[in-house]
RNA sequence: GGUGAGGUGGGUGAGUGGCUGAAACCACUGGUUUGCUAAACCAGCGUACGGGUAACACUGUACCGCGGGUUCGAAUCCCGCCCUCACCGCCA
């Protein structure tokens, strides 16, 4: 959420920068301007009514206390058209304040200067690339036809215990994602990152605070009967530990890393995106998160993902790194980076990771601030978070491209963690 | 699921209608004292939105889980909701 003050600074500018998005700001904008054209007066009268009454009152405490009965209930008489005008006020006062707050949660979060223009996904920017694409044996297969010839994963099985979209590991394919997983948590340790066991549900306040409610609500599985939700990414209650806190400035930045299936609707998914691992209900993911200054914020956003580039890297897989557009960046993010690797069996890019910079986005629903030594007013602090990484995509590109004719080779970095080096 | 208790400032916790934005203690910040550590003493110490200022200062209003009501006046009384804790039951 954008604050109002920001908005009403530099109304031009935010619909400018809107536009980045394919966004058209104007006509909210304008009419939050407009809303708040008589919200300071309509205040300033409020807070007078008041504060005569908060007087009055006062006095009559003191008559009554004095035993001046006659002189108070005169005094009483005063108050019926000032509660009036107070009412009146206060309901004036408040309907501009939810009809702002009701526009203002429709804005997008404003791009970064170096977010490129852009209407989809076929814009976004290749700014690094890296690794080898594998050369295949003859007969090479796709992940979901090696994860049954190996006995990897149970795509029917999922479909008979839950539906689709909820795939069974079995086995060496169970190992796999378990290694994947401790490597990712190992690595994220190792870098400073302190390790996270978050619920995985999680109640209203919480989906608010990083931005998947009210916008999103039909992408996440909703326990009614406790109003608690299944959690789409362990960054939603990893970043809402600092809701509502004030936090010291010298203690930023806090890392967190967390590992945790994760669970999307993926409603209005389908066709050849959602074939094997490429689409799933449920998946694991290790996240890493940030809270930091608003002056180094970027210098991390960058340092996250140098980071992420080193997990692609030990993995060997080959890999290359895309500035979002405009059009392909999330409501809630200023930049984001996606990491995708190449699948050689199926041709063809897969995200694997999507690192952002939200900016003070999220920090303001989540009222997450920092206060700097000396400055008495607390400052919005900026929130970061990144996939490091997603695993089911990962696990597709690592066995298509490390496939041979006897087996399927594990990455050298993954052997210690596997307990083998081939699956067969 | 049953029964009971309770939600007050960073923490503990007092406060049953006006002098309470809120005692006291702890924590924290500044100062005095001190050979160091420690201690003692003094002072300060919430947030939001307004007014005000170059910026402070200063100042108005609101906030004692959330929403509504009673009253001239509500942390305090009434109603609804949410949440937490304890014990019992069930259970990984």
């Amino acid at each position: 959420m954008l604050t109002l003050k920001f908005i009403q600074d530099n109304p031009d500018l935010v619909v400018e920068k809107l536009k980045v998005k394919n966004f058209d700001a104007k006509a909210i904008v304008d009419e939050i301007i407009a809303l708040y054209e008589n919200k300071n007066q309509i205040q300033g009268k409020a807070d007078n009514a008041k504060a005569e009454m908060n007087k009055i009152s006062k006095e009559i405490g003191i008559l009554f206390r004095e035993g001046k009965k006659e002189e108070a209930n005169q005094a009483k008489e005063r108050t019926s058209e000032l509660k009036e005008t107070i009412k009146q006020l206060d309901t004036e006062f408040s309907s501009i304040d939810e009809k702002v707050y009701d526009l203002l949660v429709q804005l997008p979060n404003i791009p970064h200067d170096s977010v490129p223009a852009g209407k989809s996904e076929n814009d976004n920017v290749t700014v690094k690339s890296g690794g080898d694409k594998a050369k295949l044996p003859e007969n090479s297969l796709p992940h979901w036809e090696l994860a049954q010839k190996y006995n990897l994963i149970d795509f029917e099985l999922g479909v008979k215990l839950s539906g689709a979209g909820f795939p069974v590991y079995r086995g060496k394919g169970s190992r796999f994602q378990r290694a994947l997983i401790n490597f990712f948590l190992d690595q994220a340790r190792d870098n400073g990152y302190e390790e996270i066991q978050p619920p995985l549900v999680v109640n209203e306040a919480s989906g608010f605070g990083t931005g998947q409610l009210p916008d999103k609500e039909g992408q996440m599985y909703h326990v009614t009967e406790d109003n608690l939700y299944l959690i789409p990414t362990a960054e939603v209650p990893v970043t809402n530990i600092y809701r509502d806190v004030i936090v010291d400035a010298k203690n930023l930045p806090y890392k967190n890393t967390a590992y945790s299936a994760c669970f999307r609707r993926e409603a209005g998914s389908y066709g050849k995106d959602v074939r094997g691992l490429n689409r799933l209900h449920q998946f694991d993911k290790v996240e890493i998160v940030q809270i930091a200054h608003p002056d180094k914020s970027y210098a991390i956003l960058d340092e996250m993902v140098a980071y992420v580039e080193t997990l692609v890297q030990k993995l060997e897989l080959p890999y290359r790194i895309l500035r979002l557009c405009g059009g392909d960046l999330s409501f809630a993010s200023a930049l984001t980076f996606d990491f995708e690797v190449y699948s050689a069996a199926q041709e063809k890019w897969l995200e694997v990771s999507s690192v952002s910079n939200f900016e003070t986005f999220q920090a303001n629903r989540l009222k997450l601030r920092y206060r700097e030594e000396g400055v008495k007013k607390p400052m919005l602090a900026h929130t970061l978070n990144g996939s490091a990484l997603a695993l089911p995509r990962i696990v597709a590109a690592l066995l298509e491209n490390n496939q041979t004719e006897n087996g399927i080779k594990v990455p050298k970095v993954l052997v210690p963690y596997c307990g083998f080096d081939i699956i067969d």
